[in-house]
DNA sequence: GATTTCTCAGACAAAATGCCTGTTCTGCAT
DNA sequence: ATGCAGAACAGGCATTTTGTCTGAGAAATC
């Protein structure tokens, strides 16, 4: 009835961050991060966010040492991939291009964005076809939802 | 300490795909798309759900008549555009550009994807350039995060 | 050996979510 | 008019999530 729990939650995504970071860290080094003068409670809780984060595979623990040391399992632009995915999947039909096309639309672009953007496309698109060809070949590729 | 109520659920999004199928609906036309022969539990469901987007925002309520009817007041672009903007504000510090080169970088395009974006990109680019300028100020447009 | 620090297991309240049960009210047919 | 089908509304409930906290034990250090 609730969420299917496999998403990160904002908590959970405060530890990312540091662990983001710092590059890795154990929990003490990331209570002392997020609670300043945090008390054992506080330790206590990042400890059951990092154990529901490592049994839904955000992040690597280190178990060969007796105090543990954990790694970021994804980068934040995995993150974003994820979510776009489940963005596309809810209201796109799967698609990720109605989220492209938004955001190239409505999303405010600076010279610099447009730019970088216009290479990535041009960069992206089929080797053979010269540099700015407006339409190459008119039919093909079909859409891949996953 | 859960969410903070405000987006849409996934029994919500059902009601709204109906409702932007429909154009609008009562209660019991929307109940009966979404539970064929389905109860008067269901009758109830649909209702609370509606009451719960109502006082969300997400739908509105024609009281004039006995039998209310509803219309969708988000439509498809629009609830796309909020959690887009939602992920950019938790993961990308509010810009929508990682987003946007992200997607243009992972996501499959089509020649017809690459077309139509490139066609708007060049139709939001500031006119008073020329339509394949590399690189045409270097400074100025400051990144907006709202 | 004592103290500190760590891990681990479990409990807890608050909230969200989906579902369901009443109860009341309206409009219509008999 | 009166009874009835259907609608609105209010409230409750079970389940899950989420953030927090407590207590017990194991390891390391002094």
């Amino acid at each position: 009835m609730a969420r299917q729990s496999s998403d990160v939650t904002e908590s959970e995504l405060d530890v990312l961050r540091v662990l983001w970071e710092l590059g890795k860290g154990t929990i003490r080094q990331l209570t002392d991060r997020l609670y300043p003068r945090g008390s054992a409670s506080h330790y206590a809780t990042v400890q059951k966010l990092l154990d529901r984060m490592e049994a839904k595979g955000y992040v690597e623990r280190d178990r060969s040492l007796f105090v543990h040391v954990f790694t970021a399992r994804v980068d934040r632009d995995g993150l974003i991939g994820q979510r776009l995915r489940g963005l596309a999947e809810a209201l796109c039909d799967g698609s990720l291009t109605p989220l492209l096309t938004h955001l190239a639309r409505v999303g405010e672009l600076s010279d610099e964005d447009r730019a970088a953007l216009r290479a990535i496309i041009d960069e992206t698109d089929d080797p053979s076809s010269s540099r700015h060809a407006k339409r190459r070949s008119k039919g093909g590729t079909a859409r891949r939802n996953t």
